[in-house]
DNA sequence: AGCGTTGTGGATAAAAGTGGGGAAAAGTGG
DNA sequence: CCACTTTTCCCCACTTTTATCCACAACGCT
């Protein structure tokens, strides 16, 4: 019941596009969520309330600009909300899937970083981690953590 | 039922020019809705409201301003006013179609953009998405801070 | 070991999307 | 003004997709 997504976990995505949300984080979720295109070629998943948050960033936006508009285009028509069913799972739409290069039956990974969870495709995440892990310590130099 | 709408859906346009609305967005349009001409070769569909608040905008533009006459036809005029049937769908006057490039019997993909839909052609939509979505990644990273 | 929880798969019922026919309305020409 | 053609609108029927429910295997906990 914390307020935080934390941890990796791996689940299967089945052949309908149902992903299992790890019990974990569905306490958070019971009034749904919404996934959107995130970035890296990952998906973001947030709560109702978080989702709020960057809605009224991309609000103050130009709306005149046409960089704004392909920009609330990839974030919102991106987006879609998501409930979970008794099982657990969310339902993933086919555009989402393959924007994250997920299979259906093919294996993902569930990130928590605190106020969003990420969905990867496994191969995706593996991938990702490998070139960014070996260069982790020279990264916390630049963001002096 | 939510009063934005977000998401992407692909429908078929048939060969009468009607278009289904996808299920989730009917019940903020029962009491119809504004489709007109919008930008980067789509058409924009509004709930009511959010037409008049667009109108009123117009209305404010310097009638002297050879610009702002030229948009206001081309939202105005091109404007038609549209009602849903009772299998959910919208009638699309023949001049709205041949703006957008799509064909009857064609794909077309309906984008919710919090205030409005938006209706595209499937080729323009991909071919947009792909021209703008790298970039669009980049404004996004110093969006997420 | 027994029990409850979690993740996964599948069957069945309900809803959504699509296509088409016919009545009503609108448009056209004598 | 009337007859005829064309278009539009409304309703019904079919197909596909989605949602809901149920079953079961794997796992961890006491």
């Amino acid at each position: 019941m914390d307020n935080f997504f934390i941890g990796e976990y791996r689940h299967q995505l089945d052949d309908k596009g149902r992903l299992a949300v790890p019990a974990k984080f569905r306490g958070n979720l019971k009034k749904g969520a919404i996934v959107t295109k995130g970035l890296d070629g990952c998906l973001f998943l947030y709560t109702p309330a978080e989702w709020q948050k960057l809605v009224d960033k991309l609000n103050q936006l130009p709306v005149s600009s046409g960089s704004a508009r392909a920009f609330s285009r990839l974030m919102l028509a991106g987006a879609m909300d998501v409930s979970i069913d008794s099982q657990g799972r969310i339902n993933l739409p086919d555009y989402l899937i393959q924007f994250a290069g997920m299979k259906l039956k093919g294996k993902t990974v569930v990130a928590g970083l605190m106020n969003r969870l990420e969905i990867w495709d496994e191969n995706a995440w593996e991938k990702y981690k490998k070139k960014t892990e070996p260069a982790s310590e020279k990264l916390a130099e630049e963001l002096f953590i």
